[in-house]
DNA sequence: CCCCATACCTAGATTGTCTAGGTATGGCGA
DNA sequence: TCGCCATACCTAGACAATCTAGGTATGGGG
């Protein structure tokens, strides 16, 4: 995949994984990978600081998981999370349809007034 | 259109906009602008210095056109640049079926192995 | 003849991702 | 049983790209 492709939608990919459920880190990269036939192979230099980040900003909850021996923390989505993971698909859906709109010039795009 | 969004997908769309023909760059913006209907509307301190970039790497030339009387700089897509551009196309295409498989998760994606 | 849209430019701020390190441990194979 | 590897976490600083915020100049319309 192309250098810094993801950049400004990182956060959208790691939302969207959590909304299949809590999540650690380390699971949320593997999901990832998966999820995208290995399209995005996240190093954990992305993907901590970037979930570090969306705590903060509230949009995650985090909580130290003993369950399975090793140490997880585990992440899940909060009410401000769901909401903004909404946001970021309608950002998403604006960005590429822009995007399609500028590099395919043979479609053209729906009027929206008559 | 959110923050940072088009980072990475910047050359992308001013390839694309040369494609249709030589032009400078007040135009690359104002072509921009028009053909995403208003969704990439690029400041100046984004664009020149991307196509000055982009005419060190040998994807675009450029000259000076006193043709109508305003001096501006026209660029133009080279060799590699067209090459260039089908290479950022298929990434592209391939970054942006990965993001919908991981926000779309009902969607299978295509198995490519039998 | 004045003003605004056009047209160009750049230094530095900002931000986000990645590199490159580091620590720790559970479980599996030898 | 013991060593090693995958798992699992973390961070400082490098790096790259975009944006902010300035600046200059000029042609043409009102």
């Amino acid at each position: 995949m192309a250098s810094n492709q993801l950049s400004g939608n990182l956060d959208l990919l790691l939302l969207s994984v959590l909304t299949a459920g809590e999540a650690h880190g380390y699971a949320v990269i593997t999901r990832l990978r998966e999820r995208s036939d290995g399209a995005f192979d996240l190093p954990e230099g992305t993907v901590y600081p970037a979930l570090h980040r969306l705590e903060r900003d509230g949009l995650l909850t985090s909580r130290w998981d003993r369950g399975s021996g090793r140490r997880r923390r585990a992440y899940a989505l909060t009410q401000d999370g769901h909401r903004a993971l909404e946001q970021k698909r309608r950002s998403w859906h604006d960005f590429s349809r822009g995007v399609r709109a500028v590099i395919d010039p043979g479609v053209p795009r729906a009027t929206v007034t008559p």
